[in-house]
DNA sequence: CGGCGTATTGACCACCCTCAACTGACGTGG
DNA sequence: CCACGTCAGTTGAGGGTGGTCAATACGCCG
């Protein structure tokens, strides 16, 4: 039994929690496996209602939100490249998934998936030790939440994507100082990951920008002029 | 192979994560675990060190603390009766545990309890599901954190403390309307947890007073009137 | 009683929110 | 080709929530 091509030149390989599964069963996972395509704003999955299937993301950045009645909304997390999404065992997920950007998927059936870790103790493991990473980078964003002021805030925001989208990019690009990149959040997404409003994330931007640590062409394209200087002023 | 009476009587039981292990392995376990005591305020344990062992709360109140370099902190989780503390397979907690209330514990050693999981996949799975659960809780004090108001904030934190702190009493106080309840945590404890200063937390204690939704006595000691009013007030 | 730590209360102020106008990019249609 | 609408982002002016600082009250214990 041969690998199909689809997974051979996945391009989350490494990183994907499917990499450690033995040959044969990555080889049937991916016969059942298909790709989703989904398009920047595109909703993928419902907060509170049990998915069938879940995903790797492949591409592209996914959201991850909540909302209360009211209409108030909070990013709870960001899925880059190689995370997983979905809810195993059980429980519906209590957030919603969107498309930040144009997006990519390697989705499988749920209850394939689910016998799957019962069957492979490394994958479930593997699944477990993300899980647990998850737990400290959703209390790591309480700190800043709760005690961060809007410039550290934005700071914080801009070092983390500067950070994960650059594995997305050549190795080269990420070595040279001066980060490149195209900002994956909105104005109004990062605001509503950040607890402020969307006047105050324009604000603290050109303030870094006028303090010459970052540069902005256009409104989406970042350049970290100064990534020691943008760390320090995020704590 | 008895159970020592350790774990028979031992008031976590039916909730705690060990109750799953079958009856051979759990009468092993209760040979190697030790209780130890904390008095209120107490550490327990360290940010970015490895610990030795791992715990199940018995009784009290731990609390779990991320701190900025300049000396800002943050609650990032509270522990009840039941909950497991540390941070299994490989990393160092990247929090602190200290005991908000005079606490007990229940500790084995952390490469015993890493085997017992290794040899027991239902006490995996059980610790898994749990570890999913504290993500979502962490997600959901993120848009408390990030969106609620001050009054939201303290509303959210009184109902969260009376629905657990409830379980730790007889069920027939539980069933009566107005729930009457020690608090477990200072004003400075709130503050830090809700992202608020202490001062704030005080004075919307004081409107909730005033509208007749709790009751306070002294400052430790709280009676809920009308819980329906606060899960509203809480959103 | 005095001393200490925690909580309360008040006065003031700053940071961030709110509201509103404006800019620039992009697409559509006359 | 330009007029027009739309949408995202920017900028400004003003206000409110919650922070800051300081004084006071309260409970506890020696």
């Amino acid at each position: 039994m041969s690998i199909r091509r689809t997974c051979a030149i996945c391009p989350a390989k490494e990183d994907s929690l499917c990499h450690i599964l033995p040959k044969e069963m990555l080889s049937r996972l991916s016969r059942v496996a298909h790709h989703r395509r989904y398009s920047a704003g595109q909703f993928i999955m419902g907060a509170g209602q049990q998915q069938d299937w879940f995903g790797t993301v492949l591409s592209g950045v996914v959201k991850l939100t909540k909302t209360m009645v009211d209409g108030r909304q909070q990013i709870v997390g960001l899925l880059f490249a190689s995370d997983f999404l979905g809810r195993p065992f059980g429980a519906d997920s209590p957030y919603a998934a969107e498309a930040a950007t144009a997006a990519e998927l390697c989705c499988f059936d749920r209850a394939y998936f689910e016998d799957l870790m019962r069957g492979c103790p490394e994958l479930k493991q593997l699944f477990l030790e993300r899980t647990l990473n998850e737990v400290d980078a959703a209390r790591d964003w309480m700190l800043l939440l709760g005690r961060k002021s809007a410039e550290e805030k934005v700071a914080s925001l801009i070092l983390l994507m500067a950070k994960r989208m650059a594995r997305e990019m050549d190795a080269e690009a990420t070595a040279s100082p001066p980060v490149h990149f195209a900002l994956p959040l909105s104005r109004t997404e990062m605001a509503e990951y950040l607890g402020l409003r969307i006047e105050t994330v324009s604000r603290q931007i050109r303030r870094l920008r006028a303090s010459g640590v970052i540069q902005a062409e256009n409104g989406r394209t970042i350049v970290v002029r100064d990534v020691c200087k943008l760390a320090e002023m995020a704590e």
